[in-house]
DNA sequence: CTTATGACTTTCA
DNA sequence: CTGAAAGCCATAA
């Protein structure tokens, strides 16, 4: 490591451990959706981006990012298909986050 | 460098 | 409400 960056500097290595880095600050019982996430990133379009970093999760070398605090626009889940959305609606409920019609408030639960 | 994919979002019909 | 299309971002090949 010849003149590389500090040691002390957390330098994330990639836009994924961004994402990682901010899902894993959500309190429980919140949520927070794709468009957040990549907004508060400094990518107000970067929703793809972001999905595809929590896809990398599925992975296994997972870590322990609270992936299922991750909704779509509007607090509805955008995973379809496995047991992808099942699971995560499973977790949230756990969590005391209410449904509404498969939908979950931002008003209430959104990071605000 | 170009191409293809995807756990997104928004708009139009 | 449902379905389709386009736009934008990051990564892998």
């Amino acid at each position: 490591m010849s003149g590389r960056i500090g040691a002390s500097t957390p330098e994330p290595s990639s836009f994924f451990e961004r994402v990682y880095e901010l899902v894993e600050q959500i309190p429980r019982g919140r949520v927070a959706t794709y468009g957040q996430v990549a907004a508060l990133l400094g990518v107000p379009r970067g929703a793809r981006a972001v999905g595809w970093a929590l896809r990398a999760l599925n992975r296994p070398r997972a870590r322990t990012v609270p992936w299922h605090r991750v909704l779509g626009a509007g607090g509805r889940i955008s995973l379809r298909g496995g047991s992808g959305p099942t699971e995560q609606r499973r977790r949230l409920r756990a969590e005391g986050v209410r449904f509404r019609k498969g939908c979950v408030d931002l008003k209430e639960h959104g990071l605000l």
